[in-house]
DNA sequence: ATGGAAATTGCAAACGTTTGCATTGTCTTG
DNA sequence: CAAGACAATGCAAACGTTTGCAATTTCCAT
C-alpha cells in the first residue's frame, strides 16, 4: 500500500518559489495579489491537481462546509424523503452532509449532536424524538455558533429555526370533516406517545371529537408502540365490537394503516364500504395498495428543501455578521382522498 | 451570537499544570503515564467537558473516523435500505458517515469521490452507476491509502473489496424455472442499460431464453429509461399482441412492476390468471400491492452490513500494517413467490 | 529626484492534536 | 554510595491552512 502524497500549498510554494501565503490568497481570489501571478498559481495548482484539505481549513476557520443531519431512526420512509430534499439543496450549495441517527434514547440524541458539533459542522438539522427535560445542551451548541434547525418539534425555550408539519391540524381538520359529514364511530390507532408527532396526531383526533361533542370511548383509542401491534389491537377491538359499530379507522401513520389494511382484508371486511381507513404521511407506497390508501399528506421532500434553505440562510447571515431573524415554517398537511375512504 | 469556546488540551494543560503531551497521552490511555495522574486528568477532562477535535486529530493522523458513502441517486428505496445497514454497523463502531450522491454523470461521480478523499475519510463505499472508461482516479484514491469498496459492480482492473448482488443469476434462474414449468411468452421491461444492474438483469433474461432454445422476439424486450415509460411501452405491446400472446412480464425492478401492475389493472387484465408479473429487488412496498408482487429478493440492508464489515476489516488491517486479502462477496438473490405469479 | 501612497509579497502565529526524542526524577542493585 | 535502569513528564515539530502585520517593490505626483 504505497501512499502517494497529496499536493499541498507548500508544494506549490516550492514549485513556484512564492510564499505559501501568496499561494493561499491567490487560490482564494484575494484582491491584493497580482493578477498575473494569480493566473500562474492557479495553473500550477491545476497541473499538480491541488485540492485543499478541508480538515486543515476547518481547523483554521472553525467551520467546515458540512451540514449535520440527525434522524431518530431509519425505519420509516418519511425520513429518507426528507433526506433526499436536504441532499439535493446542500450539494447544490457545495455542502457535504454528515448523517447520524439518534437511536432510542435521549442520551444518544445528545451524544449525536455533540459529536456533530465537534466536527465543526456549519449547521445541524435535527429531528428529536424525545422530550428533553433539560435541553440546555442544545443552547450550548448554539452558543458555539452552530445554527440548529429543528424539524417537527418546537422547543419554546429555544430560539431557532423550525420546520414543522402540522400534525395536529392535519388530523383535527380531517376528522372534523368526516364527523361533519356524518361519520360516527371513529377509531384511532395511536403511536408511541413519547414521540411528539404521535402525540399531536392523537390530540388532533381527540379535539375533533370534543369540538363535536362526541364523548371519547377509550376502547376506540388503540395504543400501539409499533406497527407490529396493530393487528392484535384490532383483534381485541373486534372481539368486543361488531362491524357496524365502526365507521372509520384513523392511524398514526401509513404503516399502521397498511397493517390495518391487511387485517381487514384477512377478515374479509370491505374497504371502504364496511369500514373506511385513513393513513398519515402519504408514503409513496400508499398509492400501490388496493384499495389505494387515503391519507394525510406531509410534504417530506419539500420539508427537507425548505429546512436546507433556511439553515443556509442563517449560516450566510452569521458569516457576514448580519443579524438574523429566526423563522418557523409550518408545512401544511391536507387530506388526500384515494380509495380507502368514502368522503 | 456569543461564542463559548470549547475546552482544548491546552486548557486542561493549564488547569492542571501539566504538559499538553501528557494530557494527550493520558486521554489516549498511553501506557507510560502514571495511573494517578491519568485518573486526575480524566476527571478534569470530564469536569470541563473536554471533547477532542476530530478535525485536528484528522489533520494530524491523516485519518478521520469517517466513512464516505456514494450513491448514484436517491430515487429508489433500495439505496436507503442499504444505507440503513451501513449506518447501523458504522455507528456501532464509532464511525461517522458522510453521504454524497453522484447524480447523473461520470464527472460528478469522480468529483464526489475526490471530495470524500480530501476529507480524509477512512474508507469509501461506492455505488457507481456508470462505466468509467478511465477508472484510474479510483486507483489514485486507493494509492492515497483509502480503502474503496464497490457495491453492485466489478472493475476487473481494480483490486478491491466488492459486494455485489447476483443480478444475472437471479434473473436467469428465475426465468429458466418459469420456462421449464411451461411458461412460454415472456416479456422483459428493460431499464437503462448504462446502469450495470439493468444490463445484467436483461442478460439473465436473454440467456435463459437462449439456453431453452427460445428465439428472442425483439418486441418482447421493452426498453424504458425510467418507470414512467412503462405504461406507454405496454400500450404499444398490446396494440400489436393479444392477451393470450403473453404469459409473464419480468421487470428491471419493482417500480417498473408497480407501473405494469397499474396498467394491467386499468385494463382489467387479471393478475396472475391472465398475465403473471415479476418484479426485482423486493422493495418493502411489494407486500402491500394487491395482488402482492412476486419478486426477486435482494438483501439490501444485509448488503450494507456486509459491506461495512468488510471495509472496517480492511481499515483495521491497514492500520496495523498487516496485509489484507480482498474479497468479493456475492449476495445471493432468489425468487420470492407471492401473488402475482402462479409458479 | 523624492516623498509617500498603493500594490504586492513575505513572515509568522494560530487552529488542536499526536509523537519521537530529550529530560528529569525515582528506584534498584552491586 | 554510585550507577544504571526505568518510569514519568516535558519539548518541539508536524499535519495544511488562513490572516494580521511587516517588508518590499512599484508607481505617481510634486
Amino acid at each position: 500500500m504505497k501512499k502517494s502524497r497529496k499536493t499541498t500549498l507548500s508544494d506549490l510554494s516550492k514549485a513556484l518559489n512564492l510564499n505559501i501565503s501568496t499561494i493561499s490568497r491567490a487560490l482564494n481570489d484575494h484582491p491584493k495579489v497580482n493578477e498575473t501571478t494569480k493566473k500562474l498559481i492557479k495553473e500550477k495548482a491545476k497541473e499538480l491537481d491541488y485540492r485543499p484539505n478541508p480538515l486543515a481549513q476547518g481547523l483554521q476557520k472553525q467551520n467546515t462546509k458540512t451540514i449535520g443531519v440527525i434522524f431518530p431512526t431509519f425505519d420509516t420512509n418519511f425520513f429518507f424523503r426528507v433526506l433526499k430534499g436536504i441532499e439535493k439543496m446542500m450539494h447544490e450549495s457545495g455542502y457535504q452532509i454528515i448523517i447520524s441517527t439518534a437511536g432510542e434514547s435521549r442520551i444518544q440524541e445528545k451524544k449525536a449532536i455533540q459529536s456533530l458539533s465537534s466536527y465543526h459542522v456549519s449547521g445541524i438539522i435535527v429531528f428529536l424524538s424525545f422530550e428533553h427535560e433539560d435541553p440546555s445542551f442544545l443552547i450550548d451548541i448554539q452558543d458555539e455558533g452552530i445554527p440548529l434547525l429543528f424539524m417537527d418539534r418546537i422547543y419554546e425555550e429555544i430560539d431557532a429555526n423550525y420546520v414543522i408539519s402540522d400534525d395536529f391540524v392535519g388530523m383535527y381538520d380531517t376528522v372534523n370533516q368526516f364527523i361533519s359529514k356524518g361519520t360516527k364511530n371513529i377509531i384511532h390507532l395511536q403511536g408511541n406517545l413519547q414521540i411528539s408527532t404521535a402525540f399531536n396526531r392523537l390530540l388532533g383526533y381527540k379535539e375533533a371529537l370534543l369540538k363535536n361533542k362526541i364523548s371519547l370511548n377509550p376502547d376506540f383509542i388503540i395504543p400501539c408502540q409499533h406497527q407490529t401491534e396493530v393487528k392484535t389491537g384490532l383483534r381485541n377491538l373486534f372481539s368486543k365490537y361488531a362491524l357496524e359499530d365502526i365507521d372509520l379507522i384513523t392511524c398514526y401513520n401509513d404503516y399502521y394503516a397498511f397493517q390495518a389494511l391487511e387485517f381487514l382484508k384477512e377478515n374479509n371486511i370491505r374497504i371502504p364500504q364496511d369500514i373506511q381507513l385513513l393513513g398519515f404521511a402519504n408514503e409513496p407506497l400508499s398509492v400501490y395498495t388496493s384499495p389505494k390508501l387515503s391519507t394525510i399528506n406531509q410534504p417530506a421532500e419539500e420539508m427537507g428543501v425548505i429546512a436546507s434553505e433556511m439553515i443556509l440562510q442563517e449560516i450566510q447571515h452569521n458569516q457576514q455578521g448580519e443579524s438574523y431573524q429566526f423563522l418557523t415554517k409550518k408545512m401544511s398537511t391536507f387530506y388526500l382522498k384515494r380509495e380507502s375512504t368514502l368522503l
